[in-house]
DNA sequence: GCCAACGTTGGC
DNA sequence: GCCAACGTTGGC
């Protein structure tokens, strides 16, 4: 099992709304990135990611889990890019900021950290562990 | 709201 | 196929 990370501003689409989702998920459309695009077409279902709020809060809040693997994306017809679907799984018990993870020595080969502004980023088990550890809840 | 970083587009 | 222009992202 593989994990990853997914962004969002939340004032467009937050935890919050993806937690009403519940377990029907939701489509993880609008990324039109290449980078981003290949990173989801390798995401397999059970995979899970953490949920990062960008501009607001700048922090993680929670866990998903891939709930359908890459398909078209219905928000455009540009057949260049596909999407997955997540479904919320739990939130962190404490978020986990950018401030921390920046400031953590651990985590500063962690994509959040070097590659800043792509939006579905793989995260490697060791990150996983270290950030779990931190939002206080079981990786 | 500003601005730096960076990915994408399009002319040549 | 290169590279300048442009648009978007996202931290501050």
């Amino acid at each position: 099992m593989a994990y990853w990370l997914f962004k969002s501003e939340p004032n467009k689409w937050s935890w919050d709304q993806q937690v009403a989702r519940g377990e029907a998920g939701e489509q993880w459309d609008g990324v039109r990135n290449y980078l981003a695009r290949n990173n989801m077409r390798a995401m397999k279902i059970g995979d899970r990611g953490f949920f990062y709020h960008s501009n607001i809060g700048k922090e993680i809040v929670g866990v998903v889990e891939v709930c359908a693997e890459s398909h078209p994306d219905s928000t455009t017809d540009d057949p260049r890019w596909d999407c997955v679907d997540i479904k919320a799984v739990k939130p962190l018990v404490r978020p986990v900021t950018l401030a921390e993870v920046k400031a953590d020595s651990r985590l500063d080969k962690m994509a959040l950290v070097t590659s800043m502004r792509l939006s579905v980023q793989p995260v490697t088990d060791e990150e996983w562990k270290i950030i779990c550890a931190l939002g206080g809840i079981d990786p």
